[in-house]
DNA sequence: CCTTGACTTAAAGCTAACTTTAAGTATTAG
DNA sequence: CTAATACTTAAAGTTAGCTTTAAGTCAAGG
């Protein structure tokens, strides 16, 4: 199949302008055009596929032109890919980790603000009693060691 | 305890001229004064400790400013300041979902390039074996249903 | 007393990642 | 044939979140 960029724009969920922003930066290699304009392919699509799963775990655009030119390379270049897919993949789960711890945070707080609706008031809320209702410490309990 | 500005910026991990900008935001409400050098608490630390948890869960510093400002009307903000607590919290549940699904992209490419590089070529792999060795659905796929 | 270092301010500058603008070309429907 | 629509480009503009700069104040140590 192929499609004009107004459809690949629709089929991954990035603007069109956008796209010619990411081809412009060389992040779309080989896109073929016919009377001077583009024309995506599946595998194109694909590859955009890629891109948002770069971009949206923070890979800047400067890092993922460079993943894009070594794939240029072929079979040279496989190992060079593979280290750089082994790191953002490390980065992500250490991002997952510090979502999660800051999500603990955000559970504190939510137990906080029930407490304190219930009683009325957030004065003489006690941090002690999230670790005995919980089992967890108080994230910014001021009494917490470390 | 008190701290000066570059002894807090060391506590919260945060520069100096960082927690300058986001008091001049409007962020750190009521941080103390010495002959106009701000004293930082212990109270201001555990606030900045919210802060940083907001902001990197990806909070503009607008609405958090918005927070900021509820916090000073005390227990008539509590049901506000707990909405803005539970939108964050869905939103950072969401957030590690997203990459949960990124990371399973990244595992993919992983074992594609794994597979690669022992067979010294990417030129015909699978995405099949993929499915077959690890029970999973490679996430680009040109196969792929949906 | 004088220098050093930490602090102060307002304002300008920076970077990434778009987004918009302006001007033009090509295809398609009536 | 004409008008609408979709595309093209280069370049300027935007936004968030800092970061740097310039000019100055203040307290402590030698």
């Amino acid at each position: 199949m192929s499609y004009t960029i107004s459809e690949a724009a629709e089929k991954v969920g990035i603007p069109a302008t956008t796209i010619r922003y990411y081809d412009k930066e060389g992040l779309l290699p080989n896109i073929k055009r016919k009377n001077g304009i583009r024309v995506f392919e599946d595998i194109d699509l694909r590859l955009m596929g890629l891109l948002t799963c770069l971009k949206d775990t923070g890979m800047p655009i400067k890092r993922i032109r460079e993943y894009v030119e070594l794939t240029k390379k072929g079979d040279a270049s496989l190992q060079e890919r593979y280290e750089i897919i082994k790191a953002q993949r490390r980065f992500v789960m250490d991002q997952i980790r510090q979502l999660q711890f800051y999500l603990e945070e955000l559970d504190f707080k939510d137990w906080y603000y029930n407490k304190a609706l219930a009683a009325g008031t957030e004065k003489a809320i006690s941090f002690d009693d999230y670790e005995k209702e919980t089992g967890r410490k108080a994230p910014d309990d001021p009494n917490r060691k470390g």
